[in-house]
DNA sequence: GCACTTTTTTGCGTGGCACGCAACTTTCTG
DNA sequence: CAGAAAGTTGCGTGCCACGCAAAAAAGTGC
């Protein structure tokens, strides 16, 4: 095996993807250990060695750097999808690559977990948060637009709008419960929608008066 | 009829609804009018005959007042859903209630998809604008918890979330095309997830090498 | 109608942020 | 190695969110 393969990107090309990489982790390593709003631009250019003038060439808000590792996973989820097998059917090929790119990262650990709910708590995240998720929404969905060729786009955009829900509802109860593991959440919420919303009504439909508390708005 | 329903809510809660609306809705018009970056929080302000510093006592962002007006919706939402009968199954109440809430806009004005398209091209406003779409998720979440009485929570938050789902690509479509009309996609694309997801694979799985673009990514 | 409390509005000041611009440095190409 | 192309930096500018404390408005009890 090649100890060094060979960089087919251009000098240039790795440079900038190594910059944006190592601010928008500095980015989130600050905010966990701080919070963000004790995280100055210039803490974060800063630790990268940058100017902040140039991190505002990479990032137009901080919040935007801090939420850019969801952003990064539109690569992996392209990839994944691609990379199966021609005739398998639509929706088990999108599922796959889903539980393949999220496995890709393992469980995540522990000891974070509080720091992330904490992350998430800041309001000032949410919006830059969600649009991250939102392209990678996107891209899924140009995806599968490839994938089926010329089946209606409405759909294709309707499918990786539900596959990101499941995500970001995973996680959701991934950071505000204490045992569970997130993979296999995923996968249950694939399923559900795999089935149909009917499912759901299988409940029992008595009305307890109990008010139950969703939680937090968040995600 | 009485012409004068009596004030339920006192003069100050009153007043600051208004004053909320007032300022979101000028918020709005002005960046239909003249484009977000033209748009200083100062005229929001002068707009409604209130100081700058009042703005921020009701939006921390002039993003935020833009898109509150999706927001506003969760109150209907609530409402249309706690309105349906009894025993009908969960599913058809909470495609209702959504379909309900969404006519109540009636079809709207052909004459704003232009601007409301450029609006939404704002980048600047897509993450206020998932936030927005959240906020409503939410709730839906919640009353949906509160009709089906114990059931998971999980699957509530899903089922929400893919109902937001459906209404944000119908929405993209609607502004992004010139012929279609809203409400007939926004149920065309409930139904879908009511089926669950298999149903795409229907679709000819020949794979057309035209490279087919999705549109902006949008929404 | 009148004191007294609670809530909202406002002006001011501060720290911070995004970005245009133009000079400088690095990388690329032949 | 020389010129072109792309990236970085410092500076300046306009704008913005918010803490604070004083003033104004709305609610309350008598």
């Amino acid at each position: 095996m090649p100890p060094e393969e060979p960089p087919k990107l251009t000098l240039r090309e790795r440079k900038k993807r190594e910059a944006r990489r190592a601010l928008g982790q500095a980015a989130l390593r600050l905010t966990l250990e701080r919070g963000l709003e004790n995280v100055r631009v210039e803490d974060i250019a800063n630790e990268v060695g940058v100017s902040p003038r140039t991190f505002n060439n990479y990032f137009s808000s901080k919040e935007q750097a801090v939420c850019s590792f969801v952003e990064d996973r539109h690569e992996g989820m392209r990839e994944a999808l691609l990379a199966r097998p021609e005739g398998e059917p639509l929706w088990e090929s999108v599922k796959q690559a889903v539980l393949t790119q999220y496995s890709r990262e393992g469980e995540p650990d522990r000891a974070y977990v509080a720091r992330i709910r904490e992350l998430m708590g800041q309001l000032a995240l949410r919006g830059e948060f969600l649009r991250s998720h939102a392209a990678v929404e996107q891209v899924l969905a140009e995806t599968i637009a490839k994938r089926v060729g010329g089946v209606d786009h409405l759909l294709c955009r309707l499918m990786a709008a539900s596959v990101e829900s499941a995500v970001r509802v995973a996680f959701f109860n991934w950071f505000t419960t204490e045992g569970e593991l997130l993979l296999p959440t995923l996968e249950r919420l694939l399923d559900e929608l795999a089935t149909g919303m009917p499912t759901l009504t299988g409940g029992v439909p008595k009305p307890e008066p109990t008010t139950t508390t969703l939680g937090e708005p968040l995600c």
